[in-house]
RNA sequence: GGCGGGGUAGCUCAGUUGGUUAGAGCGCGGGACUCAUAAGCCCGAGGUCAGUGGUUCGAUCCCACUUCCCGCUACCA
């Protein structure tokens, strides 16, 4: 059987510097990736900037920047942003890179001797000041005066030549290719959204432009560059080498096991991108998963609203792993979610610090006053040990289920119920109380860290960094999925390693 | 306007293919313990499951209407 996973984050328009929402979409992929690879799968996970565009070239224009040198720098914090989150990923693509031209350059050629790109003329009712067309009945007429709708300012009609993707052509086959692939476009909320959208009817898309330079030049016409969503969906292929189709990565990972994308640019990958893709005869991804926006205090992050959570400064002050924790356990995956500090510290406090931190803590500590840090030479299972070792066996089918369906408050909230029962099994067996029964004291010692080695393998992909430092309390950083149906992994008669406190806790001012 | 999603404990959210006392975490009140970051464990308070009407032996879950919130309704990305 195949054990290949392909997942990408958006490449991230490099406009601004990063934000929550990029971290969110990152932390969430590399969470993915780093689950499928302690189960044993060949991952290759993505990510990287898309970096043409009118709104760079004016951008950099801004700054008195050539666009290639404005972006190099953008990008640069973009791929510093991959650190400071610790991500896992095995590439960062550049679209202004030689391999994406190239693999974008191919796609137009085969789209548009396939005959499913056509030159044309664009046009519309035009508002300078908005920078957008508006259609037929978004504008009225005021005093002989054409103007838009929403904003009330001129619209002026505008025509512009440009080549056109019969995406209209598309709209059955992509219906189709919906209900083949149920899974196609997550979560279901979102796809009734795009299936309302491609039933109403798909216009031609307009993919090139005439207007601005920067960009991937149309082969053989040096009046036009793509249009950008055509050129920046394509990374996705130029990564793994497209257009040499049998090369391995290619040949490996694709199609395309998930891509996770903000809910806000659905439509290009759930709708333009298979309909590009099957236009090009070649294979749509499998799934698409539109997560929600990290909103503050109820509200978009915004700097006149002076809400904005900086990821950054968020790491530098708490720390990754409890940010990374917080956006995995407290965002209902899917929908849009919040982040305070006020919640980031309860959360940092009750789950890290009082539920899994002092879990560790308490039973190293117990086993350096009784059993000088060593491990059992001897165990004795008792029904009670092993009815809570056994969960992760009994569920093992489950947790893999719930990453495949991208469920992941199920995933965590299975991680927080085992550290509730660790907790509360080393409570009930009362070790404290066994001293003068040293094989059973051994034993639940032993039965309680063999518990926290299975969540803590559980919790890698949530908090990478603060797993491989409990797993070094064990002497290891071994870390696969399957080790977690072993009840007696933990080598027998060893030393353990002490650590230090795992999460500090917050002080909190009371009122 | 059209289409779609949603309104469940103080807060954040699960859940019910209709069936005995509706769940979790946090927060709050009480208790027993002591290995631990005064952590953990046990017990408890707190909900007419948005409103009205209907189908049914029985509805929080199905249907209709009302009300409130949110998303989509194409070429900035």
């Amino acid at each position: 059987m195949k054990k290949n996973y392909y997942i990408t984050t958006p490449i991230y328009y490099p406009s601004a510097k990063p934000h929550m929402g990029h971290a969110y979409s990152s932390i969430i992929a590399d969470f993915f990736a780093r689950f499928k690879r302690i189960q044993g799968y060949k991952v290759f996970f993505l990510t990287g900037t898309d970096e043409h565009g009118q709104k760079i070239e004016r951008a950099a224009k801004e700054q008195k920047k050539n666009p290639q040198e404005f972006c190099d720098e953008i990008s640069k914090s973009f791929k510093d942003l991959t650190k400071i989150l610790n991500l896992s990923n095995d590439d960062f693509i550049r679209t202004t890179e030689i391999r994406h031209k190239k693999a974008a350059t191919n796609i137009w050629k085969i789209l548009e001797k396939k005959g499913e790109i056509y030159l044309s003329k664009y046009s519309g009712w035009y508002s300078v000041s908005d920078e957008a067309f508006y259609s037929e009945d978004e504008i009225e007429e005021v005093n002989g005066v054409k103007q838009s709708l929403s904003s009330g300012s001129k619209v002026e009609w505008v025509e512009e030549e440009s080549y056109f993707f019969k995406l209209s052509k598309w709209q059955k086959p992509l219906l189709e290719f919906y209900s083949k692939n149920p899974d196609f476009i997550l979560p279901i909320s979102r796809k009734n959204e795009v299936l309302s959208f491609v039933r109403s009817g798909l216009k031609d898309l307009s993919v090139s432009r005439k207007s601005f330079k920067w960009g991937i030049q149309v082969p053989n016409n040096k009046d036009h560059v793509m249009y950008v969503w055509l050129d920046a969906l394509t990374n996705y292929l130029s990564a793994i080498n497209y257009p040499d189709e049998g090369n391995i990565n290619f040949k490996n990972f694709w199609p395309a096991d998930l891509h996770i994308i903000g809910k806000d640019i659905l439509r290009f990958h759930a709708v333009y991108w298979p309909a590009f893709l099957l236009a090009a005869g070649i294979n749509p991804p499998k799934k698409v998963y539109g997560h929600g926006w990290i909103l503050s205090g109820d509200q978009k992050m915004s700097k006149s609203k002076g809400n904005i959570l900086d990821p950054i400064e968020i790491i530098e002050s708490y720390g990754l792993d409890p940010l990374r924790y917080y956006l995995i356990k407290e965002v209902s995956f899917g929908n849009d979610g919040n982040i305070s500090k006020d919640k980031l510290e309860n959360c940092i406090n009750s789950d890290l610090a009082n539920n899994f931190g002092n879990l560790c803590q308490r039973v190293i500590s117990f086993s350096e006053k009784n059993t000088d840090l060593m491990t059992a030479n001897e165990i004795s299972f008792i029904d009670d040990d092993i009815s809570i070792l056994s969960i992760y066996e009994k569920n093992f089918n489950r947790i893999i289920k719930y990453i495949d369906n991208q469920d992941i408050n199920s995933y965590i909230n299975f991680i927080v119920e085992q550290l509730f029962a660790a907790n509360k099994y080393f409570n009930d067996q009362e070790p404290w109380n066994k001293k003068k029964n040293i094989l059973r004291l051994n034993t639940i010692v032993y039965t309680t860290l063999e518990l926290i080695r299975k969540v803590t393998i559980l919790l890698y992909p949530i908090i990478p960094d603060t797993s491989l430092k409990v797993m070094s309390i064990f002497n290891t950083s071994d870390i696969k999925l399957e080790t977690i149906i072993n009840n007696e992994y933990i080598k027998k008669n060893t030393k353990l390693k002490k650590i230090d406190i795992l999460f500090k806790k917050i002080e909190k001012n009371v009122n």
